[in-house]
DNA sequence: CCGTTAAGTTATCCTAGCCTAACTTTTTTT
DNA sequence: AAAAAAAGTTAGGCTAGGATAACTTAACGG
């Protein structure tokens, strides 16, 4: 589905999306300035796009997605957003660092990790419950922090996760 | 260390460090095969890793590489391990994708990600005890391939990792 | 020891994706 | 409403990293 795009075109279809989103309109310097690249970039990327059929562009005007291209930066963005969580959220990536990664990584990622990533983080961030954190997380998070090895290493009981 | 190579010059390291491991030498022919590229292209990318000081190669003779050489091969290849090993063993990932995703994702990940990343491995390595798989990533498995949560949900007792 | 084959090399070309400089159109200010 | 500023566009250039074609060197079998 995304795979005829290059990974920068999926980049420029990111963010005509999200900035259509957070800003309500997305336009050529919008977008230059979003993806750190100069305006005449973003033109020939926007070509590319066009000639593809996702995005459309009246001279001078603002940037629209096609409802194809709309289908196809909503399934680039979940991926960058799996991505972040996993990285933020259970590895412990810093914020900025995180959001870099993922902005590279999902480019690289194929369907079937993405799959599994995404059925990981579901899984961290719904068991126990939603919004605490299970137990092994927590150790791990701590064992990263302090190299401490969690409790019941020394708690031959059992009943901990880690037997 | 690693960061005035570009991505495909560390492929190209990675390769001559790998083939002369396990081949006992590395050639052009090798390296092209190994990366499926045509033998130009690695003359060219040599020359690069030549003038870099990482490689030694008397024209019309084997690869070697330098000893700074090898140790940026080794760091480049110590990531890529990392890469693998979660991949396939924590999220599941069949062998062959996580080998192709590793060795793209490889160029991608920031230090402090790789750093967490190793740590994570080795934590469900090395707790409970290597060679036995943590009750949380059992529980992951079973969740990935069918949907099913883990059991302590139902059991309000805790003592599963999971409260 | 010579010819064939395989490996290495060189020259040259191509494309993607960025850039700067210069120009046009639109918007804003006065 | 004209001038200035900002946004968009076009033309053209550069580099990285591939490719092919044609050549040179090395290796090996008869």
């Amino acid at each position: 589905m995304a795979s005829n795009l290059s990974h920068s075109a999926q980049d420029y279809l990111e963010a005509i999306f999200l900035l259509a989103d957070r800003e309500g309109f997305a336009r050529v310097k919008n977008v230059a300035d979003h993806l750190d690249v100069k305006k005449p970039s973003v033109v020939s990327a926007i070509k590319v796009l066009m000639k593809k059929g996702l995005v459309v562009h009246q001279h001078y005007g603002c940037l629209e997605l096609t409802s194809e291209g709309e289908e196809l930066a909503k399934e680039i963005h979940r991926r960058h957003q799996v991505l972040f969580r996993f990285l933020n959220h259970i590895l412990g990536v810093r914020t900025e660092v995180a959001e870099a990664d993922a902005c590279r990584l999902e480019h690289h990622i194929s369907p079937q990790t993405l799959e599994l990533l995404i059925k990981f983080v579901e899984f961290t961030e719904t068991f126990p419950e939603r919004d605490k954190t299970p137990k092994w997380l927590d150790y791990f998070q701590k064992f990263a922090a302090t190299g401490e090895a969690p409790p019941c290493l020394n708690d031959t009981s059992g009943g901990c996760g880690f037997k």
